[in-house]
DNA sequence: CCTTTAATTTGTAATCATTACAATATGATA
DNA sequence: TATCATATTGTAATGATTACAAATTAAAGG
């Protein structure tokens, strides 16, 4: 737990319990949540969280580069605590968010065509190889 | 307009005002417009147009692949009429979308990890060049 | 420890894009 | 021209996100 009170300090963020619960299951689920199931999962043992608190703390974590926001589904963001430069592969079926783990020369610009860039992101949507397989097996 | 009657014949889709009205409006304003931006431009010169059915109408036209559906700003979806693979920038000043024609491998894959990819989409993220303009001027 | 203060949390209400639905209208086909 | 499946329309509902104001609390200093 310490480990996340220090990622706040360092980025002048206040310490709260809320924040570092939320640190930690970002931290701890690399499965790309919505505020809604952060929300959910942490409100069994923190009975008064807020969801308003939830979706503060995700735009706060934005900002100060501590969470990606995927809006790969159109619908609801994502929330990605590895902020390492990666693409993403959303499953049209099952609706999983897969990292992609390709070569992409184009993850790491910073300007193009005069454009200053801040955010790259890479994404993939069709069937995913779990849900191709059950699909193989339906017609047999 | 005999261009876009043909459009919707050859992919058996019945061939409607409304439709023929939204499938000129993406042809001839390439700017990634939001389902209610056509509505509003449509709505003048066709009064009785709904809303919904130029919902319907994106929907099935993304169906068939003659739109593309960006979800690049994260709260609203941007139409494209333009199919040919390419990338898109979000300028988060002035919030224009911006055709991005840059050489990526991966633009045309099909698989990846085991999964099928029916889409790639490549959005970048900053600050464009016209407003990077705008803010060296105001330093001046 | 206390005090102070600015920032955070919370609950509720509002917003905004999108979808559901049912009644009406209309293209396509014969 | 009659038929019918499909499209259009208006309105209501949904769902994610944001606005807001009151209550709480972390951090800093004495
Ligand atoms: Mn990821
Ligand atoms: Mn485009
Ligand atoms: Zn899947
Ligand atoms: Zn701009």
């Amino acid at each position: 737990m310490e480990k996340y009170v220090q990622i706040l300090k360092k980025n002048c963020l206040k310490v709260t319990p809320q924040r570092l619960e939320i640190l930690k299951y970002l931290d701890t689920h690399r499965t790309h949540p919505t505020a809604d199931t952060i929300y959910s999962n942490l409100k069994n043992n923190n009975p008064s969280l807020s969801k308003t608190t939830v979706y503060n703390t995700l735009q706060h974590l934005d900002e100060h580069g501590l969470v990606y926001t995927l809006t790969i589904s159109g619908s609801e963001s994502r929330f990605d605590s590895n902020i390492n430069p990666h693409h993403h592969f959303l499953c049209k079926i099952c609706s999983n968010i897969i990292d992609i783990d390709i070569e992409c020369p184009n993850v790491k610009k910073v300007e193009v065509g005069g454009h200053r860039i801040d955010e790259v992101h890479g994404y993939f949507k069709g069937v995913c190889a779990s849900c191709l397989k059950e699909s193989n097996n339906g017609e047999d």
